[in-house]
DNA sequence: CTCATTGCAAATAATTTGCATGTAA
DNA sequence: TTACATGCAAATTATTTGCAATGAG
């Protein structure tokens, strides 16, 4: 995905919370608007307490249950994805262009890396067929070590 | 796997767990052995909370904690497996002889089936043997409508 | 006897909610 | 003005832990 394509992504993904927003007389407020601008800055799968420190940082009263409750309004609209992996804290991911992606974590450091397989998703369909089942989302997480942790292994 | 590989198999799991008890110098206690014996009768994927009152209605006197404590230790030996889908419980299932299963989730009804799928788990490899990552366990679920609820919209 | 285990209750951790006050529209 | 939103603190939910009493080896 180029440049052009990321910001045109990222307007599209405002509409639609904008659209949703007004939909259910939600109000544009302030903290809201800053909350949402630093998760489209943040890093992908942030947790709310990172992202409450970031919010923060430019406004210090903003609350944590404020940010729980914006972070709980995009995932409604689509424009955020929750993601719980391993640790038990949930994490909040920009909707892609392109949904169909996974995940590797690694138990050494946590880094988390997408990966995408079409030959998977492909698969996937056919054994929710098999079973006559319609398929609405899905998650699909590999964990093990990656290969920096297996280096850095092999070096001590 | 017929009948008598399931038993084998369950003969298996209990001297699994008598041999790390006997390596880390715990003890069998009637609440374990208790507790123990109804998990192996329980339907896959049981929660603490279930497990616990199918305990009670032959002891009411074991605690929640008691549960809690045993079922860790079955996960830690590698008799059963926590597994946490989008509910926020935690699940407990039984080691299968066969690790290589995956998870269909009805958003309707809750109903857990499970899969095989030998093509993914190939190409889950292969994933990772592009990223230079060494998997050590993976989870993957499907979630959507199974074909019971589906057939029930239809009729309504 | 010794030390692991139990059951209870209290502690944590993550998340959610109630409510008085603030503030978009 | 009207009712949604905020920030705080208190409530919830799931899980874990401390501890005195109990019981296995």
């Amino acid at each position: 995905m180029n440049g052009s394509n990321l910001q045109e992504h990222q307007t599209h993904l405002r509409a639609l919370l904008e659209a949703y927003m007004a939909k259910k007389g939600l109000r544009s407020t302030e903290q809201r608007r800053l909350i949402v601008d630093e998760f489209f800055k943040a890093p992908a799968h942030i947790t709310i307490e990172d992202l409450l420190s970031q919010v923060r940082a430019i406004d210090p009263k903003v609350g944590y249950a404020t940010v729980y409750r914006t972070l709980k309004l995009l995932a409604e609209c689509g424009v955020a994805h929750e993601r719980r992996f391993h640790d038990g804290v949930t994490r909040y991911e920009i909707a892609h262009e392109d949904e169909h992606h996974d995940h590797l974590i690694c138990v050494e450091c946590g880094t988390i890396t997408e990966f995408e397989e079409p030959a998977i998703e492909r698969i996937q369909e056919e054994v929710a067929a098999k079973y006559g089942f319609s398929i609405q989302s899905h998650k699909h997480e590999l964990y093990g070590v990656c290969a920096n942790c297996r280096s850095r292994k092999r070096l001590t």
